[in-house]
This record gives C-alpha cells, sequence and structure tokens, in this order.
DNA sequence: TAACCGTGGGT
DNA sequence: TACCCAAGGTT
C-alpha cells in the first residue's frame, strides 16, 4: 500500500520544516540571497546558473550587472557584447536568449521583471525551474521550484532512491508536498531542500554526517540501494565533439572587432568539415553572422 | 522526446 | 586519469 503515489500524495511537512531550520544557520551567503538584490539580478543569476557551478556565476554575474544594471540597459547593447560579456559561461545561446528576455522586458514589461509565474515562462530562456525559481526567490511567492537538487533529495529522502528518475512534471507535486503552507516558510524550504542538495546530498559523495535529515531519510533508512530506476543518458564526450568546435570558433569571434576570415576558422582544428558545420550551427542559432566571402562576427556587432 | 547545447570543477 | 556532473531550456 505504501506505494509511490500515497508517499507523494501524503509529502512530509516535518521534513521541510527540518531542512529549514538547518538552512538557517548554513546557508552560504551567495550574492543573490542579499536584501534588496533584485529580480533583475535573480533573473540573470538564474539564467547564469543553468548547468553552471556556484563559483564560476558569481563574478560573471557580478560584472554584468555592473554594465547592465536593468533590462533596458542590456536591450540597447546589440547582441555582440551580451555574448562577449558572457565570456566562457558556457552554453552561449543563454547569452542571447538573455538579450532577448531583456528586450521583451524592457518593450513588454515596463522594464520590471514580471512576478506571474507564466508571464515569466513566455520570456525566452526561462522554462519551469527559472520561472518558479524567480518568482519564489525574487517576489516570495509560494511556488515548487524542481532543480537538479531538490530532486535528488526528494528522490533519496522521500523516495528512498539513491538518485532522482528522470524529470517529470510529477517532481513539481512531490516538491509541494514539502512546502509548508505558509507563503515566507514557503520559500526558506525551497531554498533550504536546493541548498542541501548543494553542499550536503551531493550527488557523488553524500555527506550524510552533516545531514540535518539523516534520521528521517528513506534511502538511508533502507540501507542505500543502488539506483535501479531507467537507464539514464549518459553526456556525450566532449573532446572531439561539435560542441568543442563551436566553442573554439566562437572564442575567435569574441575576441576579434571586426570579422574574421572563414579559412582561419576553419583552421581552428584538424577537422575542417566538423568546424563547418559548427559555423552554420552557429549562425542558424544567431551566435554568428557572416558569409565565406566577407567572414564571420558576433551578432549585431 | 531524445538529442543537443560549453566549460570547468570534483573525485 | 577519465569520467561524472553541474540552480536547464529548446527543438
Amino acid at each position: 500500500m505504501a506505494d509511490a503515489a500515497v508517499v507523494r500524495a501524503l509529502g512530509d511537512p516535518a521534513l521541510g520544516s527540518a531542512v529549514a531550520d538547518w538552512f538557517a544557520d548554513a546557508a552560504r551567503d551567495l550574492p543573490w540571497r542579499a536584501e534588496g538584490f533584485g529580480a533583475w539580478g535573480v533573473l540573470v543569476s538564474e539564467i547564469m546558473l543553468q548547468q553552471t557551478q556556484v563559483d564560476r556565476v558569481i563574478p560573471r554575474l557580478a560584472a554584468w550587472l555592473e554594465r547592465w544594471p536593468t533590462p533596458a540597459d542590456l536591450a540597447a547593447s546589440p547582441p555582440s557584447e551580451a555574448v562577449r560579456m558572457w565570456d566562457r559561461l558556457g552554453y552561449p545561446r543563454r547569452a542571447l536568449r538573455l538579450h532577448a528576455c531583456a528586450t521583451a522586458i524592457a518593450e513588454e514589461h515596463g522594464n520590471v521583471v514580471p512576478d506571474d509565474v507564466d508571464a515569466l515562462l513566455a520570456l525566452p530562456g526561462i522554462g519551469d525551474y527559472t520561472a518558479r525559481a524567480v518568482a519564489v526567490f525574487a517576489y516570495r511567492q509560494r511556488h515548487p521550484v524542481v532543480d537538479t537538487n531538490t530532486r535528488r533529495v526528494i528522490a533519496r529522502a522521500v523516495l528512498g532512491h539513491a538518485e532522482a528518475a528522470p524529470p517529470h512534471r510529477r517532481d513539481l507535486v512531490d516538491m509541494t508536498a514539502l512546502l509548508p503552507e505558509d507563503v515566507a516558510a514557503s520559500t526558506v524550504v525551497n531554498a533550504g531542500v536546493m541548498e542541501l542538495g548543494a553542499i550536503v546530498c551531493t550527488a557523488r559523495s553524500p555527506r550524510c554526517d552533516a545531514c540535518p535529515i539523516a534520521a528521517r531519510c528513506a534511502w538511508r533508512a533502507a540501507g542505500y540501494p543502488a539506483y535501479d530506476g531507467p537507464v539514464r543518458q549518459r553526456q556525450a564526450r566532449f573532446e572531439g565533439s561539435d560542441r568543442q568546435a563551436r566553442g573554439r570558433i566562437l572564442a575567435e569571434l569574441r575576441r576579434s572587432e571586426v570579422p574574421v576570415p572563414a579559412a582561419e576558422l576553419l583552421a581552428l582544428a584538424p577537422d575542417a568539415a566538423q568546424l563547418e558545420r559548427a559555423l552554420d550551427g552557429l549562425v542558424a542559432d544567431g551566435l554568428a553572422t557572416g558569409d565565406p566571402d566577407s567572414g564571420y562576427a558576433l551578432p549585431g556587432s
């Protein structure tokens, strides 16, 4: 009878409050948690944090917000500058989408980051996680914030599994079950569960001795059974990949203030055919403009 | 929907 | 050293 559906329906509010108590002391002092950091800062931070470690984001975020304190400031600069400022944070399409996002906010939302989840979801580069993270952490609303950390904590502490199953909309229900009705308290649980997954209940080597809910953890109680869910896709090898080729090309474009000759780009690695494919992809994505005769540059520069 | 999209830190 | 993994989103 204690199947997953029952567990999900019941949830465990005590788990959430225990994590919140721990968070009050253990929370890291991160820039976006400062009082009055602002919704624009929160939004930029959340986009930079997509698949990117906190320590790499912090300096880039500070530089970004100093240069572009509001969405309209960013919208007034060409996309090429956004891609340059993005530097080597990775997934540079995020820089382009953040620029588009800023333009939409400036033109359609009076230069104010929307506080409505659906309005946020309609913006480029903002999905289920980021929309709710902004609504919760910038505007103090009550929504389930589900990221890789919360999914892992719930998989272990609540469901008794070593790892989270592939993402599913059901995850929103699972996280909601941990949230207290009180709105202010719910924001702390959201932040606390994320923090627990980030610094204690980590993927590789969880520090169960430092975990505030070890005594309530279903995975621990079950004797740490190995993961037995569906086989999960491994990230493709990076060395020799198209992604690496794209990165090399984009690094050249960032470095140059004038169009770079095609021949120069196609000589960045042994496989010219791959570089050509990568270059076409960058142009298709809007990360590069140009043609074989006049050379290539960042967009809108 | 499964595949794709960068770069670097941790083990 | 390789490999895993990272405050995901889009197509």
